[in-house]
RNA sequence: GGGCGCAUAGUUUAAUGGUAAAACGUCGCAUUCACAUUGCGAAGACCCUAGGUUCGAUUCCUAGUGCGCCCACCA
């Protein structure tokens, strides 16, 4: 063994050892009989590359996983990718772009050849950097979501949902991406603080000389304006109720209706009714049975207006319709706003609302049925926080548009292929369409439902929620025990990380600087199971980088130490010393502590603890004593003995986070292999109550104070340790350490770095 | 507008109803020892502000401020 640990050189080789074992796979494990523990990834978009979320949130399932494959678990961790419609269509087409093509110059075939080939080359490359991290997912399991058996999920449950008449086509208004061609859901759009303008507009009364003001920020959909709506407590509009305006420029007459969703004192408290064009004003128009005019067309133009204005685009609408109000003196004012403007989630451009025929879910039943499982604890939400979260959706659930419009994406069956689902419809499907459904395989009576759901809150409701229900509908059973929401990764200076604004950084740089095990370890270190966030700070890999190589460095020296000492026939640890009987009795603790932590998903606290021990307990007090120890006949077999015991229980205890290094210094240090097997399947340490032992924790840690005190009172009076103890033989009366068993330990400790 | 989280050393974070711990950084000291990716030591914190509960608050409560995030039909 070198002095240094080199993680290039071998975490590499070790992978394939893990790989060519099999042990990834369930089905390979010794233990057959054990239960099952199952995790589904959350599959990454094949336009993806690795980020600090997947680093620290795959991390996350490794450790969970090796700690119940350890444990004798029949532990499956399936991997897969999502083909990410709207995400990957725009990936392919600015590729094409680059020859100067865009996708209807293809043609619908011709273009979706296009991507699979693409995604051929390019979609399993986020796989093979959770290799490089070293996450041991069963590969022989990966899944697409648009695999033929995944194909063939996405329409039973369509065909499920229409015979339960769940599923419905309507024109209704839609949140329309203008240059994404395609609908979006509620959940798919971000709203961006945007200065812009509110003009102030006056409506006339018909048969009067008197006007009706409203305020909008975006006149140019007054071409579609069907009402002028107030509040029906506001004592300015009452006397107005039920009286007709004219719309300017287009002269519509509408009437002046009452409601309640106007607030009175936001602008001037009346409100200009454009059903087809706006989420609220759409249902306002179906309560007060208006007509829905469509005014702006897919492509952004206007329609249905007049000569002067069909045709137009958007901004160049907006712009003729102020100057028309000024002609006609009915602009009052423009006023500077700052308010929230929807984008698309994928490309963010801003989304216009209008009405659309679409496929609609009817959600409200299975929202139910997701917060009964909720009640009943069926599902465990950790944090605790996300719970109520995930309820107040579930709450106020509003039915799914699952349809798009973009070509890449599971085929709409009814539809003659026009039109495709939603990414996140089929992806609702993957805790179950992974394992083989609407087959009844094998795997999905064995993993389903899997144990636990690691993921980023920003997907709560978009994929979490909607898995729950799918699970229910479709298996009758949640699919998943627990929701694991991890802490988001920020920048070290608390903002978001992106890619755009150039504050992401790359895991596999960290990879190639510190080795994977330190970029894991120092990740979790800086996590605490109940955070929201984490400012991410790279100090913690250097930390956790010198962390290995004291692990090293420990090994090789317990190595060193069993090579002098081959006798490990010991049948009984007597006679034993304070310092034996106490590192037995802390590592007993320690792995109490750490089993029950992994499992409460407090890895973070986990991490930290095995980093104190292992460097602060172990190796700087118990390998220093042992030191001595060893050099007397009476106590060496002992210390070799513990040493041994004590550093195998920590590497497997340390396996879950730093799995490269803690598998290498098992395969080398020679005589600990257990039937010449790997770490990676190695059984789980158990507490042994018996070495637990809390006179020896406290007798030892007064020794510990001790030898502190004896090293401040050095440093402070500048002299060496021979002089302390010359000292106190001249004079018995004025010595400082007046036991001489103390005088003793102390004579000893200076063979090690104790006290030097 | 509603909700959630956070605020502690120069920096990133712990803990705690009895004035606080670690890592990195800084400053000393050590060096043939498994490890300089090391060992030992030191300096460094009015624990965001104001009230309240309490014998006592950094900790519990309320309000405020700042930062981050989520939800919402402010046109």
């Amino acid at each position: 063994m070198e002095s240094a640990y080199e993680p290039k050189k071998y975490e590499s080789k070790i992978y394939k050892l893990w790989e060519e074992s099999g042990f990834f796979n369930p089905d390979n494990l010794p233990n057959q009989d054990g239960p099952a523990y199952s995790i589904m990834i959350a599959p990454p978009n094949i336009t993806g590359s690795l980020h600090m979320g997947h680093a620290l949130e795959n991390t996350i399932s490794d450790i969970l996983i090796r700690h119940y494959r350890m444990k004798g678990f029949k532990t499956l961790w399936l991997p897969g990718t999502d083909h990410a419609g709207i995400a990957t269509q725009n990936v392919v087409e600015k590729d094409l772009k680059k020859q100067n093509l865009t996708r209807i110059d293809l043609g619908k075939e011709k273009f979706l050849e296009k991507i699979w080939e693409w995604r051929k080359k390019y979609g399993d490359i986020i796989l093979n950097q959770l290799k490089q991290l070293g996450c041991s997912l069963d590969w022989s399991r990966t899944r697409f979501t648009m695999d033929e058996n995944y194909q063939a999920a996405v329409k039973k449950a369509f065909e499920h949902y229409l015979e339960k008449g769940m599923i419905y086509q309507g024109e209704k208004v839609i949140n329309w991406c203008i240059k994404d061609q395609t609908a979006l859901s509620d959940l798919e759009l971000e709203y961006v603080e945007e200065k812009g303008k509110l003009w102030h507009i006056k409506y006339p009364i018909k048969d009067s000389n008197d006007f009706v003001e409203v305020a909008t920020t975006r006149p140019e959909t007054m071409l579609g304006d069907t009402a002028v709506a107030v509040n029906p407590d506001d004592l300015r509009y009452k006397k107005l109720i039920g009286k007709t305006v004219i719309v300017p420029i287009i002269n519509r007459e509408v009437l002046i209706i009452a409601d309640q969703m106007v607030d009175k004192d936001f602008g001037t408290g009346a409100v200009k009714i454009t059903p087809a064009h706006d989420m609220a004003d759409s249902d306002t128009g179906e309560r007060h049975n208006l007509k829905f005019i469509k005014v702006i067309n897919e492509v952004g133009k206007i329609i249905n207006v007049n000569d002067e204005f069909n045709g137009k685009k958007i901004i160049e609408a907006r712009e003729l319709v102020i100057s028309k109000l000024k002609e006609l003196g009915l602009l009052v004012k423009e006023e500077e706003i700052t308010h929230n403007v929807a984008k698309c989630y994928r490309c963010g451009s801003t989304v216009e609302p209008m009405l659309s025929k679409q496929w609609f879910l009817k959600t409200k039943l299975l929202a139910e049925k997701v917060l009964t499982a909720i009640e009943k604890n069926e599902v465990v939400y950790k944090p605790e926080r996300w719970k109520k979260i995930a309820e107040e959706w579930l709450k106020n659930i509003r039915d799914w548009c699952v349809s798009r419009q973009i070509w890449w994406g599971h085929n709409i069956p009814m539809e003659g292929n026009s039109n495709t689902f939603d990414t996140w419809f089929s992806s609702a499907l993957w805790p179950f369409a992974t394992l083989g459904w609407p087959k009844q395989t094998e795997d999905l009576k064995k993993f389903y439902p899997s144990n636990v759901i690691t993921s980023a809150r920003d997907i709560l409701h978009l994929w979490i929620s909607r898995m729950i229900f799918s699970g229910i509908e479709f298996m009758g059973e949640v699919p998943f025990k627990e929701v694991y929401i991890h802490p988001t990764i920020l920048a070290l200076d608390g903002k978001r990380m992106s890619k755009s604004l150039g504050t992401g950084i790359d895991p596999l740089v960290l990879i190639e600087k510190y080795g994977a095990d330190a970029t894991r370890f120092g990740l979790i270190l800086q996590i605490n199971h109940d955070q929201q966030a984490v400012r991410f700070d790279e100090r913690s890999l250097i930390s956790s980088k010198n962390f290995i190589n004291k692990l090293w460095n420990v090994s090789r020296f317990i190595q060193m130490k069993c090579e002098e000492n081959k006798s490990d026939s010991i049948s009984s640890l007597k006679p034993i010393t304070l310092a034996d009987q106490w590192i037995l009795s802390r590592i007993n603790r320690l792995t109490d502590s750490i089993t029950k932590k992994i499992e409460k998903y407090e890895l973070g606290e986990a991490a930290k603890e095995l980093y104190e021990f292992t460097w602060h307990e172990f190796a700087d007090w118990y390998l220093e004593i042992s030191k001595f120890q060893n050099e007397n006949p009476e106590t060496q077999n002992n210390t070799v003995f513990i040493l041994k015991s004590s550093i195998l229980n920590l590497l497997k205890l340390l396996h879950p986070f730093i799995p490269f290094v803690t598998e290498e210094i098992y395969g080398q240090l020679t005589g600990l292999k257990q039937n010449n097997d790997l770490l990676i399947i190695a059984e789980w340490s158990k507490v042994d109550e018996k070495l637990i032992n809390q006179t020896a924790e406290e007798e030892f840690e007064k020794i510990k104070n001790l030898i502190i005190k004896i090293r401040n009172w050095k440093m402070e009076q500048k002299i060496t340790f021979k002089e302390i103890v010359d000292y106190n033989s001249e004079s018995e009366d004025k010595a400082i350490l007046t036991k001489p068993e103390i005088k003793d330990l102390i004579e000893k400790l200076t063979k090690t770095k104790l006290i030097s």
